[in-house]
DNA sequence: TACATATAATAAGTATACATACTTTAAATA
DNA sequence: TATTTAAAGTATGTATACTTATTATATGTA
């Protein structure tokens, strides 16, 4: 019954994904979770963004990101400033320790991917990856 | 960089589960997350079972079926009694009011299904779904 | 039967996730 | 320029989600 509907699976497969990154993450050596990644991911790219455009990029609501750059800050591994241009906004810059971290563990988190969906074969998991990126293509716009 | 990932892109459809489950439970009256609604549906047709095989069957852990059956005994749908059989075990059952709810529900939660990929054609859709049965057919079997 | 082990549930702690309200600051406009 | 409106961030509250520890109760075994 439940295993019929589209919310149910999806909800099973990030689940699995949240599964895998944080034990082959931890076996790696590494201390972040997911949402962590792709904030210190794209300020890697994106060095000086504010946290708005942070959250919209990676798609999480202001409320969220403030939470995790809190904890990133914490770590030691983002820098937080106020805006010269917008005092409202904060700037946002990866630290020394932070680009390390990014830097290093951008192939780990490559390599997880495909664990993610190793019950589908190469083929497979390009098809299930433009399905999903077809469902989404408003979103990701 | 991120919109390659499959786990980013699990991370979207997981959110748009979740918002289109909310915005049409809503439109519809009701007032249930996909995890109360998930519980509900088990316990319609397991009448009986402890928390322990609730949380096995939709697959959380205790601890978080623990608070959804607090929130749902607090709504006044679900009864939860020591077993007779087993006093470490806490009996779950609907009460009429939840049973009422999920019968209404199961109609618009069917519906909202396809709603989460609209994006997809039918085949398309189908052969999404197959997919993702078997990323996930290990967990699921 | 006594003891070790295992299980069900809860408690406490961390980290998303989002809605709403509030404060501060910018921008638009009357 | 004064006022309205909007935007950035924080605060608060609710609800997952999971880990580890604790308590109560069962179960397996010496």
């Amino acid at each position: 019954m439940l295993e019929q509907m589209a919310g149910h699976l999806i909800r099973r497969l990030h689940q699995r994904s949240t599964q895998v990154f944080q034990s082959e993450m931890q076996k790696a050596g590494f201390d972040l979770t997911p949402v962590q990644f792709a904030a210190l991911e794209v300020l890697r790219t994106n060095p000086g963004i504010d946290q708005a455009s942070l959250s919209a990029m990676i798609a999480y609501d202001r409320a969220t990101i403030g939470g995790v750059i809190d904890r990133l800050e914490h770590k030691g591994l983002v820098e937080r400033a106020v805006s010269e241009s917008d005092r409202r906004a904060r700037i946002l810059n990866l630290t020394e320790s932070g680009r390390r971290v990014v830097e290093s563990a951008l192939p780990v988190v490559r390599m997880l991917q495909t664990e993610i969906l190793s019950n589908l074969d190469d083929a497979e998991r390009k098809q299930f990856l433009a399905f999903a990126r077809q469902a989404l293509s408003q979103e990701l716009e």
